[in-house]
DNA sequence: GCCAACGTTGGC
DNA sequence: GCCAACGTTGGC
């Protein structure tokens, strides 16, 4: 089982957003990097993945999401209506994936960025890297651990 | 293949 | 709104 870390503005999407939908579900399209791209196409059915928000008041993990299907072709990127489209994609083939996600749990208190930043052992983690955009990264289990620790202290 | 110009991300 | 950092595009 691996570990990941997801970013969203929670204006487009919270996890509140995620809890209200139906079975808790739903797809999360709209990665448009070939590195996080490549991130999704390695998850597996049952990883497990902190929700970050970004671009908002608090920046920081807000809970917990689980993968609820591997990776499969972004249609999104075929509608030209959608912000995200991408001419360069086609049916036969299809340049852009996303997953499926399901609602875990949400914190009681996010674990902000401001704490992971000032956590020794979180020094290395590719979140605070400088320069690090990624929207989707893979979180080693000592990080995962790490950040659930500080949700406790919180 | 180089690299300037441009676009995007995301914290502050 | 600013701006640093990085990715992508496209002319040459």
């Amino acid at each position: 089982m691996n570990y990941w870390l997801m970013k969203s503005e929670p204006k487009s999407f919270s996890i509140a957003d995620l809890q209200s939908r139906p079975k808790k579900t739903e797809h999360w399209d709209g990665v448009r990097n070939y590195q996080a791209r490549n991130f999704m196409r390695a998850m597996k059915k049952g990883d497990l993945a902190f929700f970050y928000h970004s671009s908002c008041a608090l920046p920081g993990v807000y809970g917990i999401i689980e993968i609820a299907r591997a990776a499969y072709p972004d249609h999104s990127a075929r509608d030209p209506e959608n912000h995200h489209y991408d001419p360069k994609s086609t049916p036969e083939r299809p340049l852009w994936d996303m997953v499926d996600v399901r609602f875990q749990r949400e914190f009681k208190r996010p674990v902000t960025l401001t704490a992971i930043k000032t956590q020794a052992t979180l020094k290395s983690m590719r979140l605070v890297q400088r320069g690090s955009r990624l929207s989707v990264m893979p979180v080693t289990a000592q990080e995962w651990r790490a950040i659930l620790q500080l949700e406790k202290k919180s």
